[in-house]
RNA sequence: GUGGAUGUAGCUCAACGGCAGAGCGCCUGAUUGUGGUUCAGGUGGUUGAGGGUUCAAGUCCCUUCAUCCACCCCA
């Protein structure tokens, strides 16, 4: 006997068993089903792009966080494993301008990859999941962007959730009105992003450390902080920067077509607070976080009019929105909002063998049921019931049918409910509606 | 990249420097046509790896690997 090898996966990388991959898909169907009623369209693209087009928006941070994936002989073109869907896409949107008609409306659900140090709820190969309008300028799009989040978190059955929404532009505005340099304006965004975290005071006074004048921000405190739900949040914000290019009319606009689109008042929320990191954003952008108890933010985006440019002279306005479908997995999982009917297993019912005679009758009862579209397993060998009864109860299947001498000998087969014992006989001919029946009865 | 914690049976974890254990799981039987509950018996280990101290190391020391947590970062 040769030493075996070590089983183990790569650091960050994980296995779904069955029952885990069960409730994965279906989170990822019920979102692609929502997006499919939008009118979004899937799209898939390589694991594997050439290193530069990752790298010629991020440069050296990107660097550290990309896989490398060369070929053993190659030297050419140096590959890399896709760190998001976003950079593909604009990619995509370049390359086959010809092949796409405008607006461009694309949902994309697969792994990525990124060199990251595991930590709960990070790993180094992870699923992502948006969706995408190209195409389109106007605040029509970010509007059914923000729709459409709302629509598949309550199909999701999230009791509570507030979509954040905030403009690029208003924070630069606010930073402008600060005095704040340019050059600091990307430590505003982060600071400010961890306002949810560390609340005012520990924006406040990082901030200082960032070396940022006391006075810019004391004047900026003061407008993050300036809360009221609804637009009156808006109307004092434009009071205090006046007009400008601040984004506002685009935050009004947007509040006025989700407000004629009937979305529940309490689902979203203009937050000045919420930055989005540093990225690529150039408009309105979104984050939904659930807040009550505050278990972070489930969803992200935004306008990106500007980054469809790095592949071609002239960009493309585009807005979308990422699902941290990993996150909601497990919050998922955590808040038990799956339906009843994902159990263990996906096997509606067992065929027992009682014998090495009666196998082919249960094997054409197991058949019968799965041409009815019944999820059937036939127990592979003869042995004692309750070894298969046993089998049965333990992954969940919920009907055992039990064909053996008797039941043959009448043309019947037995059906037994494992929640509740109940038991029937069912002719041959009528087995398929005898076991929806029991199931549906459950 | 920085700091902290933890590695013992398939899983969750015990064991003062002195015979490596328990619960759960798994297997067999009680029960040769019926699961869960119960009872009886059984299977289970290179104590992450390597070195050192000691009469004696799961335990102490060093190295290393892995995992988890908090930072950094988050496109």
């Amino acid at each position: 006997m040769s030493k075996t090898i070590n089983a183990r996966s790569p650091k960050g990388f994980r296995d779904f068993l069955p029952e885990t991959m069960m409730r994965r898909n279906y989170v990822m169907e019920t979102i692609t089903d929502v997006f499919h009623r939008f009118g979004f369209e899937p799209l898939g693209t390589p694991i594997l792009e050439l290193r530069e087009t990752l790298l010629g928006k991020y440069g050296e941070d990107a660097e550290k966080l990309i896989f490398s994936a060369q070929h053993g002989r190659s030297s050419k073109d140096p590959l890399a494993m896709r760190y998001d869907l976003t950079v593909p896409l604009a990619r995509v949107v370049a390359q086959h301008e010809s092949e796409l008609s405008f607006p461009f409306k694309r949902y994309h659900i697969a792994p990525v990859f990124r060199g990251e140090r595991p930590q709960r709820g990070r790993y180094r190969e992870f699923y992502q999941c948006d969706a995408d309008i190209v195409g389109v300028a106007g605040i029509a799009a970010d509007a059914e962007i923000v729709t459409m989040t709302q629509r598949i978190l309550e199909r999701l059955n999230f009791p509570q959730f507030t979509i954040k929404i905030n403009h690029r532009k208003l924070l630069t505005a606010i930073g402008e009105f600060s005095g704040l340099p340019d050059a600091q304006l990307p430590d505003l965004y982060r600071s400010v992003d961890k306002f949810d975290k560390i609340g005012a005071d520990g924006v406040r006074q990082e901030l200082i450390e960032r070396q940022i004048q006391p006075e810019a921000v004391s004047r900026m405190m003061e407008l993050l902080q300036a809360y009221e739900p609804g637009s009156g949040n808006l109307d004092f914000i434009a009071e205090a920067l006046g007009e400008g290019d601040n984004g506002l009319d685009d935050l009004r606009g947007l509040a006025n077509v989700l407000s004629d689109a009937g979305l529940p008042a309490t689902c979203y929320d203009f937050d000045f607070t919420m930055a989005r990191g540093l990225g690529y954003y150039t408009g309105p952008i979104f984050e939904t976080v659930i807040s009550q108890p505050n278990l972070g933010s489930i969803t992200g985006g935004g306008r990106y009019d500007e980054l469809v440019g790095m592949f071609r002279k002239q960009s493309l306005p585009t807005t979308g929105i990422s699902f941290g479908i990993e996150r909601i997995i497990n919050l998922m999982d955590e808040l038990d909002l799956y339906p009843a009917h994902l159990g263990g297993t996906l096997v509606q019912a067992l065929v027992t063998v009682f014998s090495r005679e009666t196998s082919t009758a249960s094997m054409k009862v197991a058949n019968q049921l799965r041409d009815a579209g019944i999820n059937t397993e036939l127990y592979f060998e003869p042995r004692k019931l309750g070894r298969q009864f046993s089998y049965a109860d333990k992954k969940g299947i919920p009907i055992v049918a039990i064909a053996g001498p008797d039941e043959i000998e009448a043309g019947l087969v037995k059906l037994r409910r494992l929640s509740d014992g109940e038991e029937r006989r069912s002719p041959m001919s009528d087995l398929a509606s005898a076991v929806a029946d029991m199931l549906g009865a459950h």
